[in-house]
DNA sequence: TGTACATCAGTGAACGCGCGTTCACTGATGTAC
DNA sequence: TGTACATCAGTGAACGCGCGTTCACTGATGTAC
């Protein structure tokens, strides 16, 4: 049977992948079976050897995503002091979404599929974008960068960041999406000035 | 031709009030020119009168929404300092978002439709949710909240704010949609932590 | 090595459906004289 | 007031399309003896 597995993942792979570049090219709602096929040069019936629906495929390609955006995050330099490392993974979770706008929004239009916190199995899945964020957050609570509030912990301190890095990515592949102005050079400003209104007293 | 201008009006208004009520409802795959025509005892057929496609009704659906979202934000109380009025409008715009969730969302797939900042024609209405927000930092520089910081002026702020606000509400109405915490609190403190960084030199 | 059979990935065609849109038509209303 | 005609909002049925999914079938590969 090893032949058959090895292929299989193969093949998997690649409905996954053909139907990310779809996605990409074409948006979310250009992706159909029939196309999907086509471009790995393969019959539409044939992918419901590897998935039980096209919902099935969407949501695989999903949870790819959220993998790819933790990639994003991990790849950020933790040697530097924790408020540079929290703009790092910022901008990290920014450049994600600009890099991939639509598979960025079907992420977030399919949230069963997603990192939300009250999700238990994601919450047990130390990479999760979420995840990364909230350590981070930790370092710079235990190194005391944030002042004590009231009521305003980790957790308040994790939504509050991913507010902000939402907000931005969101704006800029929706609204924004052919802003002219160098909004990177803005988002480095706009970041700061939201650290530092969570680091003052 | 009168009796015909206003019975055409009335008939418009129905339609986009029932394609609201659908997207409300069932969300926005679930709009349908039978189902919609049905909601008004109509048909389908007769839709054409009013409006040229399916298109145009959605993106008249949208406007109509931004409409309402600046609506929500000119309610605000304004005889309070600077700092509690933008608090005020910023929650204003995520109560908006918050209960027409998928109004909201629609209104951020049709850009074209909606009051991107680099869309002339939204530009010069006055009453755009984006100017209001622009009007509220505005009165906030003038009363010198702000410290002057070299290239972070009124667009920058404004864009800043919209991205915090945009981004608890995006977050809230997919992500988060069933949170069982008290998001309505910890907001609260986020928008604070963000106002105060912005004020703070 | 050769033969008969079982397995199974992959296929082409079809099913059934809902969709946006078009079109010939209806029937009520308004107008002219 | 009555009649003939024009207008036009609204309709039912149909067109053509693309979709997700199913299914009987094919043909290559592996297995047993």
């Amino acid at each position: 049977m090893k032949p058959r597995t090895r292929r299989y993942h193969r093949t998997r792979q690649a409905i996954l992948d053909a139907a990310t570049e779809i996605i990409h090219e074409e948006g979310p709602d250009a992706l159909s079976m029939r196309e999907l096929a086509d471009r790995i040069d393969y019959s539409a019936a044939g992918l419901y050897e590897y998935f039980g629906s096209k919902e099935e495929i969407i949501l695989a390609v999903c949870q790819e995503g959220h993998q790819r955006l933790a990639a994003y995050m991990l790849e950020v330099d933790r040697e530097v002091p924790a408020n540079d490392y929290l703009y790092g993974i910022g901008k990290a979770y920014v450049r994600f979404a600009l890099e991939n706008p639509d598979h960025f929004l079907l992420m977030f239009s399919y949230p069963e599929a997603a990192g939300a916190p009250e999700n238990d199995e994601m919450h047990q899945e130390n990479d999760s974008s979420y995840n990364i964020l909230l350590q981070g957050i930790g370092r710079g609570i235990s190194e005391g960068v944030f002042p004590e509030r009231p009521g305003f912990g980790l957790d308040e301190l994790g939504y509050a960041a991913w507010t902000m890095v939402h907000g931005i990515a969101m704006l800029r592949v929706t609204a924004l999406r052919e802003y002219p102005l160098d909004l990177d050079a803005v988002d480095d400003q706009v970041i700061h000035n939201f650290l530092r209104g969570l680091m003052t007293a």
